[in-house]
DNA sequence: TTCGTTTGTTAGATTAGTCTAACAGAAATA
DNA sequence: TATTTCTGTTAGACTAATCTAACAAACGAA
């Protein structure tokens, strides 16, 4: 449905992957085994090594072993390293649990072009050549995700010790609540101050940090604020306003300006 | 064929996302609008109205306007976050083109789970809140994408402040080469010391940051070496296997050991 | 009001991927 | 050797998504 990178399917470059796990531990790789590791039946394995060996990605013939060829070890492997440089991300940097890595990158791994992986790769080397830096990040957004009971992100000195700021409570520049701006004001999200559901929720609608926000129509305890997001009217209870920090400047910091 | 979070599949998803984004410019979206915004033909947006009228995802009567339900704008709007983050990472974290990153971002967001979705959002927040952290991230790999002719990734004074090691030529501890481990060794991989084809062709195989090699055995100018990842053998040239710099220590640095 | 033009639907084909159920070949066992 | 078990294939059904081609409805303009 969408491009893979390899002129085949996600499907198959999941078959191709799974064959090339096969065989890193075992001799032999069978449809048998295939069916197990994907959790799919025999009936359809089958067609699809019949579909891979017409690719000549795998060698085949009927009731015997299943070889890679030159081409599908190829196309095995850079799946795979998509497959573990999008886990490592998750797990290494966001902090997601290895299980919850491994599913996302199953189905993204058959998506990333071949340039963003390159400069994944590429990065994962930039933050080993500094591990400073990597310690800095992993801590810095460690502590940040743990006290999630009161989600406040402060940039100390703790923290971060490049700070040039003062060390106060907040990030130097003194953010604005969404409730206080005028109406018709126009300003980017600096941080959603709300943990577990109302975060959850803030961001399933599309507050994320950096988007731009218009107060359309203020409200009160009552009568829920109207806030355009993308274009889009939407009503924001007061309780959830509350919780949206903003920049001060029209612009933003600017440092991630990625509006037209 | 992949879970997509939503009970649906990517494809409706993205009818759906491209109906929120229609719908966010002008007053009304109709079948037209979305065939060319996909780039399909009207006779496949129709029956996919009528399987995301079925689902209750959208409001629609023949030949009439399209409406999203609250559950549908819900969706939409979820997909189309997902799109964002993932759009702003690769190009303001990768740096990435903007037109790679949509086109990647536009595949993958249906498969970023929530609690990653989450996560990259607080990533983004506490970067935000770490301005100085931000832009050390940005100019440091950005400085070491420049030099892409040499692809020296090294950690100076000029690039992260942080530095505590002495600013030698490389980065602290003393990286060795594949090609210099006795037969048998095992080691982690810190970088790829080459550019452009050579780089890529390793990356492809799977030689990443972190990856375990294992050196089985030695070759020279002619006789390509030998080398174990992930449970396979490998023959490397020379030329190739000379450009894979590892860690001096069997476990790595250990701050990204991620085997079982 | 009538006739193009635009817009949307339907029919029918195709591809990919999955399943269950039935069958076939091979290996193991009695 | 005969029979049972394991393994793999095939047939047939189904779903989702796309297309082309033909048709139908609505709109606009003369």
């Amino acid at each position: 449905m969408f491009n893979t990178g390899s002129d085949i399917t996600g499907s198959l470059e999941d078959y191709l992957e799974t064959i090339y796990r096969i065989l890193g531990r075992s001799s032999v790789a069978r449809v048998r085994d295939i069916a197990e590791e994907m959790q799919v039946t025999p009936a359809s394995v089958s067609p699809a090594m019949k579909r891979l060996s017409e690719k000549k990605l795998i060698r085949y013939s009927k009731r015997n072993y299943i070889e890679l060829t030159e081409k599908g070890l190829f196309i095995a492997r850079r799946t795979m390293t998509r497959h573990n440089l999008l886990s490592r991300f998750l797990t290494e940097i966001l902090g997601i649990s290895r299980e919850q890595a491994e599913n996302d990158a199953c189905a993204m791994e058959h998506y990333l072009s071949d340039s963003s992986m390159e400069r994944l790769a590429a990065f994962f080397e930039f933050l080993a050549a500094c591990p400073e830096l990597q310690v800095l990040i992993k801590t810095g957004f460690g502590n940040c995700l743990e006290n999630e009971t009161e989600y406040l992100f402060r940039c100390s000195k703790s923290i971060c010790p490049l700070m040039v700021h003062d060390d106060k409570d907040n990030i130097g520049l003194e953010l604005l609540c969404l409730i206080d701006l005028e109406p018709g004001s126009s300003r980017k999200i600096a941080r959603i101050n709300a943990a577990q559901k109302i975060r959850r929720q803030l961001i399933d609608s599309g507050f994320i940090q950096g988007a731009r926000v218009i107060l359309i129509r203020p409200g009160t305890t009552d009568l829920p604020f109207i806030v355009r997001l993308d274009g889009y009217d939407q009503e924001l209870p007061a309780a959830m306003a509350e919780c949206v920090l903003v920049y001060p400047d029209c612009e933003g910091t600017g440092e991630n300006d990625n509006e037209e």
